[in-house]
DNA sequence: GTAACTGCAAAATATTTGCATCCTT
DNA sequence: AAGGATGCAAATATTTTGCAGTTAC
């Protein structure tokens, strides 16, 4: 596991700083998508609110995170799988934010439908954010 | 059309003023999302940043507009349809974003499909959003 | 006349940038 | 040693709040 973080540094050709392990951690430990102020929390106050924006800036650059778009505007994050690389993300997967509890979802396992777009437009990327209840507050 | 205008505010209960009326027209002018940023460059500065964070949310809760998840969060807001009413809306069309010029377009013919979600979720609403190239940039 | 709306000032937040120092390679 | 990463300070930008004056009804 612990290697398994360490790898995808190096993979993005980036150095390995305690900082950069510790925020890959909390999103492989959460399991769900995270805000800056999450990050900030999480982490204990340990690092700089600038480090964290440059760092989750920086993941995103490389694919290691993407962002998610949100119905109230916060900016969340999440893990990236393996099929994203730099500067070209593949986020086919639906989103999921519970109402209740605040969490956002990664549905890794359901694809997102084929949409029907006018004449004219092509289209490039979909997201799709579906909002409700998730399975712990039912 | 300046009718239909005072019309919706009407509806909604709201006071008629020239700062409503006057955003209110952009929205219809443009046919196209606009964000905070959009409404005080178009509106020529002619009134305070205050007032629009303001018309637009009390828009907002009343149903008359809503706002779109973008990748890049920026808010964006744009014109409900007849269904949207005071505290639930009914935004159940696509979102298109226009990667080169940046447009965001409400896509009203186009329903969102049908989306499998895992056990224990339960969906309430969702939204899609289509990134790609519009048919003014193709 | 009263309640709602607006604009200004100011506070609170959030984000970006510059630079000196420290850490990774 | 060199380049990248970090932390601090400070500059910007964004959003919210309070209040007094104005406007719609």
């Amino acid at each position: 596991m612990e290697q398994e973080i360490t790898d995808i540094l190096k993979q993005s050709q980036l150095s390995i700083t305690d900082n950069r392990l510790k925020i890959l951690k909390l999103f492989q430990n959460n399991d769900k998508a995270l805000s800056h102020a999450d990050i900030e929390k999480l982490s204990g106050k340990h690092f700089d609110r600038v480090t964290i924006y440059r760092t989750l800036q920086t993941f995103v650059d490389k694919g290691i995170i993407h962002t998610i778009p949100t119905a109230d505007n916060s900016i969340m994050y999440a893990l990236c799988k393996e099929a994203c690389s730099e500067g070209h993300h593949h986020d086919d997967h639906v989103h999921f934010l519970c109402d209740k509890c605040g969490t956002t979802y990664c549905l890794d396992n359901v694809n997102i439908p084929a949409v029907n777009i006018p004449k004219g437009f092509s289209a490039h990327q979909t997201n799709v954010l579906v909002n409700g209840v998730c399975k712990n507050c039912k």
